[in-house]
RNA sequence: GCGCCCGUAGCUCAGCAGGAUAGAGCACCAGAUUCCUAAUCUGGGGGCCACAGGUUCGAAUCCUGUCGGGCGCACCA
């Protein structure tokens, strides 16, 4: 796939060769590592199109000053005609500068390549299993899911457009004590609509509305089969009832968003099928469970705590700070115990694993990744591993916070939030803070049609271009190749940043970080709007010249390029870019 | 007490797996806008990157410690 190939990897290519010269003259001595050298836009366009540090890293090793070998660096390159100079700046940097026909030739490779541009094959041949939302099947999605939900996402598609082959998958927790509890509260609302007077909701039961439908359908279907008789005879009907009509649920909400997972993965199902015994019985087989006494918590003191024997999971050896028991005193699977078969389960169909959790579960992160570590050696093979925490958001309308009662079954929902503010908003707001940073959302602010809101302007640059793609059909003009030559420092300034795209995706890909992609988008978006309100001052500088065919030509090619980036990032983030605001 | 995350402009936040003089928006200050593609534009001031050490040619970035804020610390999920 060499056209995947960005620039800056053509770059470091041909430095490469440079190198492999000067070791061949002699100049640098053979063998010396080059990981650290790199080839990057600098910070400061005034310094030129590339930068890099080779002669700063390489001195030391090859036992000479930096200047030095800069200056046989620089030599080496200069030959290549496709660089325009080659210059040392400050401590040591080699600073290139490129020939203008090398941004035409990268607006016309966008061009060309169009709504694959920016795809990069570094994943290829890697299955990545994403795992995210995985809320408990007990209630409809609010908000305290969204944010993981729209992150885990973002991530899953960024990783896709990085050529890894993804499974979005949710961990369907339908095996515990809460959807037990979601059974009897389901009961309550079968005998409410059976006319039976069930009275309050009883505390710790689920009371929210939304199981009353639930529990009529199951009146129509069995009349009062089970208004009366012992739990044991229709508490199992009735989660597995309940729960299917809470996925259900949950589907549709995340459906409002743009989500569709490939896996449910059911606990209940992989308990059925045995897989927390097979796991259990390979790390018994390693001594790595064993049956032990679990200490008293610290920091807090628990009257009804005593000892008991547990089988434990020697997660300290994998760096926890305390054995984690995997099974309850009654025999039954704890949530860690099953949640370590699950990723056994994950770890068969793909080369990698990472997890979308909320910054709740900060606390047993160290347990679940000692439980990899651990499964890493039993498939002799390294599962690299990683969680995500996601930090809470703060509902907030004209700057005061929302109030929520989880008590009363009153919290905002997914589907209210996007019913208000609309998908893309929703999305892209969320993916304008690093995941780890504790973040506001203002019903109010998010949908303000301002600069001030990156949603907007984003957004806003799309929808400029492409109704300046519309307005010159009339005026007789269309965009086009041919005159590339016309195109300024002002529009190649634009190329310059547009073409960063790939390696922005490559970047944030690898840090598995899909807010990036939405800063990248913001820079060029301001980018569109300053070099668009050149044209205010100076009609010259306007994308459409009516009397200049071939500048406007031009000029709406590189606009038309400009909103393919645009189209290509949101499309990761999945948000809609829209032709009209 | 222990662990995890965070600490960057008055405010909200970026900072590209160590790079050149630390960026953006808001707010503030000074200008522009009967023209146009204006759900505005241009310019400016403002920083001990919490603090102290260390690694390095080079640190906001990596390591150690301190301080401050948030979260977590069950056989719960």
């Amino acid at each position: 796939m060499s056209d995947k190939q960005t620039l800056y990897t053509a770059f470091a290519a041909k430095l490469d060769a440079a190198f492999d010269a000067l070791e061949a003259a002699g100049t640098l001595p053979g063998g010396l590592s080059r990981a650290n050298v790199s080839v990057e836009p600098p910070r400061d366009p005034a310094h030129g199109d590339l930068a890099t540090n080779a002669a700063m890293v390489l001195a030391k090793p090859a036992g000479t000053n930096p200047r030095a070998l800069a200056e046989a660096i620089v030599a080496g390159l200069t030959k290549d005609p496709a660089i325009e100079s080659a210059e040392i700046a400050g401590p040591g940097f080699i600073n290139l500068r490129l020939l203008d026909s090398t941004w035409r030739d990268e607006l016309a490779a966008i061009a060309a390549l169009g709504a694959d541009y920016g795809r990069s094959a570094m994943g290829a041949g890697r299955t990545v299993n994403v795992e995210y939302v995985s809320a408990n099947p007990t209630g409809p999605m609010h908000m305290g899911h969204c944010r993981g939900a729209v992150v885990g996402d973002a991530l899953a598609s960024l990783l896709e457009f990085a050529g890894h082959t993804v499974i979005r998958e949710y961990y369907v927790n339908d095996a515990g004590a809460q959807v037990q509890t979601l059974a009897r509260s389901v009961h309550l609302r079968y005998r409410e609509a059976l006319g039976h007077d069930i009275g309050e909701i009883p505390g710790g039961m689920y009371p929210g509305d939304y199981l009353i439908p639930i529990g009529e359908a199951l009146a129509a279907e069995f009349g009062e089969r089970y208004a009366d008789v012992p739990e044991e005879e229709w508490l199992e009907l009735f989660r597995e009832r309940a729960v299917a009509a809470m996925m259900d649920m949950i589907r549709a909400d995340l459906a409002l968003l743009g989500i569709r997972h490939h896996v449910f993965a059911s606990e209940a199902e992989l308990q059925r099928a045995g897989k927390p015994a097979e796991a259990e019985a390979w790390l018994r087989a390693h001594d790595l469970v064993y049956d032990g006494q679990l200490e008293a918590p610290k920091g807090k003191t628990l009257e009804d705590w005593e000892p008991v024997e547990l089988p434990l999971f020697r997660s300290t050896k994998f760096g926890d700070d305390q054995d984690r028991p995997i099974r309850k005193s009654d025999g039954s699977w704890t949530y860690f115990g099953a949640d370590l078969a699950y990723h056994m389960q994950k770890a068969d169909n793909a080369d990698e694993l990472i997890d979308i959790w909320g910054a709740d579960h900060a606390g047993t992160v160290k347990r679940i990744k000692a439980a990899v570590a651990a499964l890493s050696e039993g498939r002799n093979r390294p599962i690299p591993f990683d969680v995500k925490l996601v930090q809470m958001v703060q509902l907030l309308r004209e700057g005061e916070p929302v109030k929520m009662s989880k008590r009363s079954g009153n919290f905002v929902t997914i589907a209210e939030m996007v019913e208000e503010v609309g998908k893309d908003v929703v999305r892209f707001t969320m993916l304008t803070r690093k995941p780890e940073a504790q973040m506001d959302f203002d019903f109010a602010k998010v949908v303000e049609a301002s600069k001030d809101n990156p949603v907007f302007y984003v957004q806003y640059a799309h929808a400029r271009i492409r109704s300046t793609l519309r307005k010159a059909g009339p005026e007789g003009l269309a965009p086009s190749a041919e005159h590339l030559d016309r195109l300024g420092p002002d529009e190649l300034a634009l190329v310059k940043l547009a073409a960063q795209f790939p390696r922005t995706v490559e970047a944030a890909a690898q840090a598995r970080e899909a807010h990036r992609i939405a800063f990248f988008l913001y820079d060029l978006a301001a980018a569109f709007h300053a070099f668009w309100n050149m044209g205010n001052d100076d009609p010259a500088k306007r994308i459409i010249v009516t009397q200049d065919p071939a500048l406007s030509g031009a000029r709406l090619f590189l606009a038309e390029q400009i909103g393919q980036i645009v189209r290509n990032g949101l499309a990761i983030l999945g948000v809609a870019a829209v032709e009209e605001l």
